[in-house]
Parts: structure tokens; sequence; C-alpha cells
DNA sequence: GACATTTTTTGCCATATGGCAAAAAGCATA
DNA sequence: TATGCTTTTTGCCATATGGCAAAAAATGTC
């Protein structure tokens, strides 16, 4: 779980009695591709690491398409965005993942007995927020072959690893758009 | 200045003296079209809230095309996104503004004055960060028709008051394909 | 290895959007 | 109102992307 403590102490610092407290409210899961960790409608309170793996948020828009909002990696917390009761989207593993998963009462005790615990997390949240915004700024203003490219690089082990239809629907086109892109670039 | 408060006050609490102390420390600015509150490049350090008008972040991206990423519009804060010393962006006034500024000791002040104050503003922080996430999220997957009537639906007020080439380069599309779509629906 | 199922690619053609330059409209100032 | 400047619209044509269905490839299961 070293990569989880590693992790939070880029953003501020913990002693050894919080590092030991921290772990101490983690459980290890495993959570197999396209299962759900959170499902729309549902009340989603709990927190989670992503040890290993990525997931996708994911919706579906009025057309009934189902969008990919935004993919989560490896070494990133997973939690409610809206901080609401329920949640309005879908969490659902992409690849095969193992997780730590924090239940709220657990997490709420780390925020009340770790005086920095709330401020490291929103650091933590502000960065995640702005990389993922960023990324989707820049979908907007790009051609599909440069959104394509820019995804290799962003992820790059992604792509032999989950369905292409996800990767469309996050870059904004349609599959087969997205195949004849990949055939041009070979 | 009650705006600023009744805002605040949807996120939290304060108490009379709490809120004497919030408007102890603005001060009000007028900020005209097309000028800059914040440059790319530069020291950013200071918060605002916006009054009246509509401001909006921009940049350039590699083909050096100006980018729209968001707008920030009235009853909203202005802050550096990243958090960090300078800023990598430009925040413009898209039409006049009326601003209350606090200056960073200022707002570092309220910070260790008042006991919430954090938790308040990073309540207010990720509403509105998710808010244009969604927003953003939604430009990737519509049509450019269907983009546009959505910006028009969310600021309603706007299109007749700041230049086409703004909202164009928000959308993802050209300025003569956005002319064109508006044609169509007259 | 053979089969069923899922995922990806491809062909054909329709449509949407872009690029560029010129015209038109709008706006400020004298 | 005339003038110059900026913003918006338009025409013409090129290109990119979508829609749909079938084929091909990959994957899992017995």
């Amino acid at each position: 779980m070293e990569q989880l403590i590693d992790y939070i102490l880029q953003f501020g610092t913990l002693n050894k009695n919080q590092i030991e407290l921290v772990l101490d409210k983690t459980t290890i899961t495993d959570l197999p591709k396209d299962a759900y960790f959170a499902e729309a409608g549902k009340s989603f309170k709990h927190r989670g690491f992503i040890l290993e793996g990525v997931l996708r948020i994911c919706y579906y828009n009025n057309q009934g398409e189902e969008i990919t909002k935004y993919f989560i990696e490896e070494n990133h917390f997973i939690a409610n965005p809206y901080d609401e009761e329920h949640i309005s989207e879908y969490i659902q593993a992409a690849t095969d993942c193992k997780l730590l998963i924090f239940s709220s009462k657990d997490w709420k005790e780390l925020s009340d007995t770790i005086i920095d615990w709330e401020s490291i997390i929103n650091k933590i949240y502000r960065k995640a927020m702005m990389e993922k915004m960023d990324r989707r700024s820049s979908l907007v203003s790009e051609d599909a072959t440069t959104r394509y490219l820019s995804f290799l690089e962003k992820f790059p082990t992604l792509i032999n690893r989950i369905p292409l239809s996800y990767v469309a629907s996050y870059l904004g086109m349609t599959q087969s758009s997205l195949s004849r892109i990949r055939k041009n670039i070979r």
C-alpha cells in the first residue's frame, strides 16, 4: 500500500501515526473488468484508490448514446464528483482493477482525526479535476486524428486493453471513424 | 455586496462578524470589456467575485488558435484554477464587468480567521468545476447545432454581448460554421 | 480445433464542417 | 452623413466524419 501513501505525500505531510491510521482504514478489493464501482441513481458515499487498472465515468446522453466522460487512472482516487448522496453517472472498471476502499464512516474518521486531511484531499481533487478539464477542453478544439494521438500519449497502455467503443465515445467520434483513423496512422 | 454573501451562504454558514470581515476585505472594481484580469505567465494570486458581467478563460493551442476554454458568469468566483504562483492562461472580460477583488493577503487572512472558510470555498470550487466539466463534456458528444443551442440555453443573454468568435472557439467550431448554423435556425 | 459471441474493420454513400476570400452589415468617430 | 474599422455573413468547393450493414478478426468456451 506504499503507493497510496507515496501519492498522498506528494500533496502534504503525514506522520507515522497518521500513515498507520490511513492504512488501517483501507480494504483491498478486486474489481473485474466491466463491473460497476458505482451506478447512476444509487447511493455512493465510499471512496476508492486505484492500485492497478483504469476505470471510466460514463453516462447516457439525450440520444441514448453511452458517453465516456473520462477515465480514472492508476494511483488516483475515486469519489462521487458531486459530493452528493446519490451519483448520477456510472463508474465502471474499464480493465481488471485492484482497489483500496474506504467506507464513508472510515473516511469521515480520517477527516476528523487528521488535521490536514481535508486540505490534502482538496489539493488532490483540484489537480485531478483540472487535468480532466484540460484534456476534455483540448478534445473540443482538435480534429479527430489529433484527439486520438493525444489519447495515445496520455494513456499509452490503455488502447489495447479496453474496447474501442469506450475510446471513441470519450473522443467524441464514432467507432468506425476511430477505426479508420487507426488505419490511416498505420 | 449582498450578492456575494448570499452566494457564499448557499454553501455554508457565517455569523454577523464573519460577514463583516469578508465584506471588509473586498474592493469593488470595474473591468472594461476586453481587459485582462490575469495574463498567462504572470503572477496571479488574488481572487475576484463577479457582480456583473462575464469573463472568459482562454489560451492558444498548438496551431496558434485562440481557444475559449470556458466562461465565468455573474455570481461566481475567479481564481487561479491551478492554485499556483503563475497562471498559464488568460482571464479576460468578455463584457464590461463589475468585480469584487480580494488581495492574496486578505484572502489568506480570511482562511486563517474563519474556521470554515476553506471548506466553504472548496464546496464552491467543486460545484463550479463540475459544472464546467459537464458543459465541456457535452460539447464533445453533440453536433455543432446542438452545441450552439445548449450554449444559448446556458447563457441566454450572452450571445448578443460578445464576439461570435469567442463563442465559436468555445463550441469547437469555426466562426463561419457558427454563422451558418445561426442562419439555419432563423 | 470448432463454434458462438463480441469487437473491429471496411465499403458505399450522405452530410456536416472547414478554408479562404469577398461582400455585407454593424459600429464608432468626426 | 461620410469614413474607416471591426464583426458577421456568404459563396464556392474541399475534406472530414457519420450511418448503416456486411465482412473480417479476435476472443472465449467446450
